[in-house]
DNA sequence: TATTGGCACTCATAGGTATTGAGTGCTAGT
DNA sequence: ACTAGCACTCAATACCTATGAGTGCCAATA
């Protein structure tokens, strides 16, 4: 079993090579942390913790490495989360205050992020199915040509063009607006598409077509894969880290870039919400427990945000596995505050 | 001065030095191109071109590496463009084929030119400005809250939330939308500007604060920024070809992430249309002339694309200053081709 | 005059060997 | 339980020596 003190080495070298990037030796150890005892004696420590796996030796005699495992044990047990400076919180609230549209405040509140972790951020977009409808408007522009428009409590703008097939005049559109107005208004998109059908029944034999068309394509907004959508920034920063990949970081980038694959870690994030282990409201995935997503040898942080009704969406950050959590889970969720008071201020 | 031959070499270090990276020396090129002539008769021409700074070697004795001078040269009289193979054709038609927002459109297209360059490809968002107004709508939101939506017949909807200082009702709404959408609809945006406090003093004195705020919500539109915006992919293509660079990429990618300076490019490149070196549709800005917008050793590829009426923005590809000119070339004029056609079937 | 074969010269690259030193594991002693 | 001491390992470094691709130049040739 691994004593105190052997988890207090594991900190050390943990913070100590994510500094450094060399491995970590038992001198080096006793030299830079004050601990009351001699190298042999940390050397014992860590062949235990080598007998634990959570550090390894890249070879026969050099200094330790943490293991993903290693990583692990240091995120739930032995990261404090300090604070963000008063300096970095000033300049978030600087750099969001000037935001007016929602497109806006997540772009700087991303880049932010990027700026403050020097890792890629990602920011998952507010899902438009757990959004409340706060407005649906349809907008004449041609002969059997409509926009429609669908406003959420987010503050979230999705619009489509559609091309029907049967004729319409202002009179009908105002009041199929007026009425899946009615029907809709506050309520959650998920719980939407099953009102639809109701909408285009109440409405006279006549305009049923119309209503049937412009209806659906209500649905598709609703249904549509928008909300699937990461924005990113500071994905230059993966190549500063190159050396902390064993490999080409071209895969990696390309999965970022994809999307697909980092969406469904973003999900699986989401649904574990990753035990509750102290206050662990950042959830971590370190190194090979990405390896599925084509992501080995990075990390991953993210978090929730959202009004207070509840999260919306997540948003976190990228890096190798040798990266410093407790500054960046930190920002993460400092980051993640800002933003769910700045949407709802918004909404 | 350069003879006929002389070029004919230099075209054929540029493609071996593009093709395999390794500087090009006599002997390869009488192996592989067919010149009727001698190793040494070559190293004569060569030294000519080192002579004119067209190439250049990197130690006093290895093969020849064509300078951004030789590129320039190749570039303006010696590049084939060879059109685009049917089944590259094939595969962009399919990939747009199934697009239906504007948005999804420029995304599916900066992919489809990304995979096919295998390069960073960019595409400055349809500029708002050079466009005409198709549509405008006031949606009630809540009690002195009003959504403003702007619609251009490139297909770009922008959006934006008002806050009111005064009350208003759905009258007086339509009213002025009305108004404004008479006055405004088929204007080129850079003018509308000019015309919108006219539309303001045509309203009753009682309606005049209201439409004050609602037609400054239309300047501002038109006048944000929002069009002065890239939207990029493959920047993973970027890590691929790092070995063409001499120092790290991290700052060339800084900048394409900034935009900022990219754009400065995108503009100048746009005024002064490069020339009319034979069918140079395709403006080209080679290494150190991109050095300015922190670029060196970048090489960028642009076009312009839209509707009939005249180019609306650019769009192109950036990479390492060793790249396939030829083929990239095409291919950026290719799918401007294709956006451009999308575009007017969308408007 | 343009081209060619021949040749001495250069210099990056690769391979081989010796040296260094940080760091370990182990054992015996406190 | 801790520590001092010591033999051992092995990556990293330096240094040396081919090797060879490629050049520039010159004299010979068409």
């Amino acid at each position: 079993m691994v004593s105190e003190r052997g988890l207090a080495v594991l900190r050390a070298i943990v913070q100590d090579y994510v500094a450094t990037r060399e491995p970590v030796g038992s001198k080096t150890i006793v030299d830079k942390h004050r601990f009351g005892v001699s190298a042999a004696t940390i050397r014992n420590d860590m062949a235990l913790l080598e007998d634990e796996e959570l550090i390894a030796a890249p070879h026969t005699s050099s200094g330790r490495v943490p293991t993903d495992k290693g990583y692990r044990v240091f995120v739930d047990q032995l990261a404090d989360i300090r604070p963000l400076s008063p300096a970095q919180r000033h300049a978030i609230e600087i750099f969001l205050g000037e935001s007016v549209d929602i497109d806006d405040v997540l772009t700087r509140t991303v880049r932010a992020l990027a700026q403050l972790t020097h890792q890629v951020a990602l920011i998952q977009y507010p899902s438009v199915s757990r959004a409340r409808i706060q407005h649906l408007e349809f907008v004449a522009l041609a002969p059997r040509r409509v926009l429609t428009v669908l406003i959420a409590d987010t503050g979230v703008v999705e619009q489509r063009v559609v091309e029907l097939s049967v004729d319409y005049d202002d009179a009908a559109l105002r009041a199929l607006r007026d009425a899946t107005n009615a029907a809709l208004v506050g309520m959650p998109m998920a719980d939407a598409s099953a009102v639809l059908p109701a909408i285009v029944d109440g409405f006279p034999e006549t305009l049923r077509p119309l209503a049937g068309e412009l209806v659906e394509s209500v649905g598709a907004i609703i249904g549509s894969t928008r909300q699937e959508r990461l924005i990113m920034a500071g994905t230059a920063n993966l190549v500063r880290t190159e050396h902390d990949f064993t490999g080409s970081i071209f895969p990696i980038m390309e999965a970022i870039e994809e999307q697909v694959e980092l969406l469904k870690l973003f999900g699986e994030m989401a649904a574990e919400q990753h035990g509750v282990g102290g206050n662990r409201d950042v959830s971590v995935s370190i190194g090979r427990e990405n390896e599925p997503f084509g992501l080995a040898e990075t990390s991953v942080l993210t978090t929730g945000y959202g009004a207070a009704s509840g999260p919306v969406a997540r948003l976190g950050v990228l890096g190798p596995t040798r990266m410093d959590y407790s500054t960046n889970m930190a920002a993460v969720r400092a980051v993640a505050r800002y933003l769910s008071r700045a949407l709802g201020d918004q909404a």
